[in-house]
RNA sequence: GGAGGAAUACCCAAGUCUGGCUGAAGGGAUCGGUCUUGAAAACCGACAGGGGCUUCAUCGCCCGCGGGGGUUCGAAUCCCUCUUCCUCCUCCA
């Protein structure tokens, strides 16, 4: 969410600034007849509060010295009234606001790129040899072949885009999990979390998928429940409402969880494989920092991502995303993409964000610099480090020999019992 | 699932039956001061956040006793509703 006042005294250059970003803007249109009747009738409302309240007292007092009131009951009578119709105006002006406010989305931040579609978004850096191999099967297969998945069980026991891992392909999602979250709270100093899957509208609001993105989530029937489309819903909210103090800042975070996507509007597409799943498992990092310090933590928390990757050699190259691409939420976007073989192109695996303010305000997430000082709001990062399903795939198909095993990664080989290859 | 009880400021806690100098007693913690060689103790003082209008800034005004509604001239106090927590029964990984 934009701060209101910012957004008023800065319409223009906000309309400008998210124009680049390719968003609908018709119905900002609107804000500043909402804005503005929502602060006359505010200051009327309140003026007749006062009048009531200097009056109610007044009553008191001659009700105690037995004399009769009657004339000011009538009169106040009215007033309650008129403050009844105006409150009730003014509930709905703001509720009108609110959607309004919540629906528009984050200002790209002065290093972002600009562009439209994915076309536009920069190459950072790369790391790693691309390999020039022929006779390269896609994951699937050769997770298919060595019973490590199994899709076709998957899709009888739940339906499409789910999946079963057997075996040591359970075995290497597992090392995967412990491998990343021991490498983040061990060497990087996040404190690890386990968080609940469900969460209710308002973690989802604060975090900035709902209300727009009702449609991407999975809500639990009969309850105003979702589950969590990422960890980043719910360790973020772990915050909500409360003031820090600013010892607690940075608050750094490694939360495993599985993650539920409808995903809605992808029919068609990356169909087969790990690669587009309604469950997925994901260790997702998240920081609370100042704002002073949180596109030096975006740096540092990309970093921390990457280093999973470097320590399993995996190729791979990190994308600033452009205005057109960033997603609703994020000031500054990089995307981590893997190479991946058998697609012979970079897939993304991470995706790690700077939203500034803009969670911090929906979700009221603040910090005291000093003790009687005015709290003020946190900014919030996070990002994949990494998504572990498509993890497996990348390994799966980078570590592929011709006859049809896999090598196991050398740092993965103590979570997988010393094994060295998968047959 | 059934039956009860509770939620007051950083923490504890009075007030709720009997609505009105409670814009919230009292205690603890914290911060500042006096005293002291220093500390402790004692004593004095401070201690709610948020929104709006106005202002250079103050002052002032509105909201505020778990959330949201309602009754009333007036609500921490009465009514409805939701949430969370506790006790007992039942069930359960």
């Amino acid at each position: 969410m934009l701060d209101i006042k910012y957004l008023r005294n800065h319409f223009e250059e906000v309309k400008d600034k998210l124009h680049a970003r390719g968003e609908d803007l018709s119905d900002l249109e609107q804000f500043e007849t909402l804005d503005q009747s929502r602060r006359t009738l505010i200051a009327k409302t309140e003026e007749l509060k006062s009048e009531r309240n200097n009056v109610s007292k007044q009553i008191a007092e001659m009700k105690k010295e037995k004399k009769d009131a009657d004339d000011y009951i009538t009169k106040m009578r009215a007033v309650g009234e008129e403050i009844k119709k105006i409150d009730q105006e003014l509930r709905e002006v703001e509720e009108k606001l609110d959607k309004l406010m919540l629906s528009i989305p984050n200002i790209p931040h002065e290093s972002t790129p600009v562009g439209e579609t994915e076309e536009d978004n920069v190459e950072v850096r790369s790391w790693g040899d691309v390999p020039s191999a022929e006779n390269l099967k896609p994951h699937w297969e050769i997770g298919t072949n060595l019973g490590l998945l199994d899709f076709e069980k998957a899709a009888k026991v739940t339906g499409s885009r789910f999946v079963f891992y057997k075996g040591l392909g359970a075995r290497l999602e597992r090392a995967l999990l412990n491998f990343m979250m021991d490498l983040h709270a061990d060497e990087h100093g996040y404190e690890e979390m386990l968080p609940p899957y469900m969460v209710n509208r308002d973690s989802m609001t604060g975090t900035g998928q709902l209300p727009k993105f009702e449609d991407d989530a999975f809500k639990i029937d009969g309850w105003d429940y979702f589950l969590v489309p990422t960890a980043e819903v719910p360790v973020t909210n772990y915050y909500r409402d409360d003031i820090l103090s600013i010892d607690d800042l940075p608050a750094k975070f490694v939360a495993f969880s599985s993650n539920f996507r409808s995903e809605a509007g992808s029919a068609g597409r990356d169909t087969r494989g790990l690669i587009r799943q309604h469950q997925f498992n994901k260790v997702e990092l998240v920081q609370f920092v100042k704002p002073e310090d949180s596109y030096e933590a975006l740096e540092e928390l990309t970093k921390h991502a990457e280093t999973i990757l470097q320590r399993l050699e995996l190729p791979y190259r990190v994308m600033s995303m452009c205005t057109g691409d960033l997603g609703f939420t994020a000031a500054k976007k990089y995307d981590i993409e893997v190479w991946m073989p058998s697609y012979e192109t970079y897939r993304e695996i991470s995706s790690c964000s700077n939203f500034e303010d803009f969670q911090a305000r929906r979700a009221g997430i603040r910090f005291r610099r000093e003790e009687k000082q005015k709290p003020e709001f946190a900014h919030t990062l996070n990002g994949s480090g990494l998504a572990i399903g498509r993890t497996v795939a990348a390994i799966l198909e980078n570590y592929q020999n011709q006859d049809g095993t896999v090598t196991v990664p050398k740092a993965l080989q103590p979570y997988m019992g010393g094994k060295t290859i998968i047959s």
